[in-house]
DNA sequence: ATCATATAGTTGCAATAGCATCCTATTTGC
DNA sequence: GCAAATAGGATGCTATTGCAACTATATGAT
């Protein structure tokens, strides 16, 4: 009945949600690269790179040239730590600070999309199951490296 | 609890599967790129790019470009369709057909590894749900064009 | 029959992302 | 205290992908 297997499942999904973000964010000189990282820094100013990388769960190239072209655009600001001076501190700029709440509804909106016709509990059910199938995934990476 | 987005979900779940199968496709000489496509011309014999491309929900360069890799490295042969001549009919080669079994095996273990824990009414639940999702999303980006 | 339009596929370009490598700053071991 | 190892970050390269523009073939309207 249903064949499709989880790979094709989760590449179309993965392509589409970017064009649909994509689409959003092309106003504000942003790319679906970009916004995830918009919001941890939202949550945690002053995060250095490596602590991003690993929220994010990306290489750490993918962050530095992310946090390049947010820098570049005016969205964040890099201090160096003096504290220990290989370390840069990231933060939001004004810029960056009054998009933020543009960018929530922007990802709420998203969120919504993709769960039209879905009920409270498959919401849930939706991000358990992502969960469980990303704790296997990682673990699986884990064992390949 | 739980308050990670679809977006992050699904963009780490993309990546993190990409990594684990192209270190499984490393030795073939192939990559995440190419082989969705072997299992679609496999089920569909003589099937041309636009077909293809819709099948696999994705721009008809992308096809164009995964079936030149596959042609070069002698997976696929592609056919002038003599009854109209802008056509080609994709077909596996010997090579092709002789890999399906190794790919269909290094798939099906990715679903197991994706669905480790999981009970087999979660596996059909998760499907049922990526499937309203994308359904959802397909509908936005119809908007979007 | 001819010319405009549509269609299948290709090519060029840019964005995202991972891996490998390099650079500089810091820490560790002797 | 200094050499070696480690760590944070940057850079170069490659792969995948989408969009736009292009080529070549086919169809249709006049």
């Amino acid at each position: 009945m249903n064949d499709i297997s989880f790979g094709k499942y989760i590449s179309v999904l993965y392509r589409y949600t970017q064009i649909i973000i994509n689409h959003q964010l092309k106003e504000y000189g942003l790319g679906s690269g970009q916004y995830l990282f918009l919001i941890a820094i939202a949550k945690s100013p002053g995060i250095n790179q490596k602590e991003l990388t690993a929220q994010m769960m990306n290489d750490k190239a993918t962050t530095a040239k992310a946090l390049s072209k947010l820098e570049s655009l005016g969205y964040i600001e890099r201090q160096k730590d003096e504290a220990d001076r290989r370390n840069y501190k990231i933060f939001l700029s004004d810029k960056g600070e009054a998009f933020i709440p543009t960018l929530r509804a922007i990802l709420q909106t998203l969120t919504s999309t993709l769960s039209t016709e879905m009920t409270a509990s498959e919401i849930d059910q939706s991000k358990e199951l992502l969960d469980k199938m990303l704790e296997n995934a990682i673990k699986e990476v884990d064992r390949l490296k």
